[in-house]
DNA sequence: TAGATTGTTAATCGATTAACAATC
DNA sequence: TAGATTGTTAATCGATTAACAATC
């Protein structure tokens, strides 16, 4: 265990749930045992890079025959922290809100919407699923009392920013955006965006 | 204009359309021109590297000036295949696909969803703005007669690859893929997946 | 033991960035 | 002309892949 840990590439820590959810695949197959092989060929990435992967972060294969799927299901669950409920925040109840929010609930997964907000007084008090919409007037609050460290944001660009402010400043530490906007945050806060617009656009390059 | 053109990295694909909505958002301010160094601030990213995607299609900036906002836009749009309308079928009208449908027609955009779809007969028949969904059974004519190339897939992990393939042999190029799964695609079909869920499992990693 | 497959080192490949001559 | 900024080359950085000794 050395002291100088290299800083694990994003590249990496994004192929981890896919991994993961192919294990569970795997899982519910009954499959023991998987090789990095398998794996390549089933995902389309090179075995020699998965092993890599799954190296820096334990000697979780055994040689001769492979990895023993739950077993590393297990870890790599534990390496993402999805062994514990994440509770997370939806901020932005519109139709792409109230649908990520229904998918969440039939999902059996570890991150989980606990809280619904939304600005529009029109929209408060609406019950989606078993959660409803609050104001946001109540959002750090909640945000502080639950000890929420996750968000999702499918507000509008223009509503974009004060809202990843007021998360920021309740103590948020993960954003899930899904408004066209580049949003500004301090040191320690992670965005991960996600752009329908863009990606069909750079798709229609390809045409 | 040399014969053996390098492949242009699907990174750098999926930076112009970036610096297209940045484009767009200073012609609405009245901007004229904008240097690299400005762009890489506002944007997050390295000026040379701004200045050598932008220099991989075109010499056009100008020296000691930068580069002119409307004409880079509209050059930009050419080279993703915006400045015609693309026309795009959605399958699997749940809460995800109605929400990208809308979403979509508030949109002035050149990807545009002309056609839906759907497996579940309660579905077919319902009116989301101007499109009513239709059968399954009609996916392939009507993508053909139309001469359609790109798809959205939002219908649930277990009926994508079927509707994918059925979308690839109606003459689909690109699809962009909602649901959990790889998509198996012959060579010259480009697939790009959105996975709500490995977002936030990778997300969750940094908490 | 023989066969298989890991974990890891070294080689390769590709993308980012710095630096600067060209030039508006 | 002086100042600014491009387009591009060369240097750097980082990620992927091949290869193989270790070992189950």
């Amino acid at each position: 265990m050395t002291e100088k840990k290299h800083r694990i590439p994003d590249v990496v820590i994004r192929r981890l749930p896919v991994y993961l959810r192919y294990l569970q695949q795997l899982m519910s197959y009954d499959v023991d045992t998987v090789s990095s092989q398998q794996m390549g060929h089933d995902l389309n990435l090179n075995p020699a890079q998965i092993r890599k992967d799954l190296s820096i972060f334990g000697d979780f294969g055994v040689k001769g025959m492979g990895y023993r799927v739950s077993e590393l299901a297990d870890k790599l669950s534990k390496i993402l922290g999805l062994d514990k409920e994440i509770p997370i925040v939806l901020v932005g109840v519109g139709n792409l809100g109230a649908a990520l929010c229904r998918y969440n609930r039939y999902q059996k997964s570890a991150t989980k919407i606990v809280g619904l907000f939304d600005g529009h007084p029109a929209k408060i008090g609406q019950v989606h699923g078993s959660l409803e919409v609050r104001p946001m007037e109540e959002l750090v609050d909640f945000v502080r009392q639950n000890n929420i460290k996750m968000a999702i944001i499918t507000v509008p660009a223009a509503a974009a920013q004060s809202v990843c402010d007021a998360l920021v400043a309740a103590g948020v530490k993960a954003i899930l955006n899904f408004a066209p906007v580049l949003l500004n945050v301090p040191e320690g806060v992670r965005v991960q965006n996600s752009d329908v617009t863009v990606e069909l656009q750079a798709l229609a390059y390809y045409l």
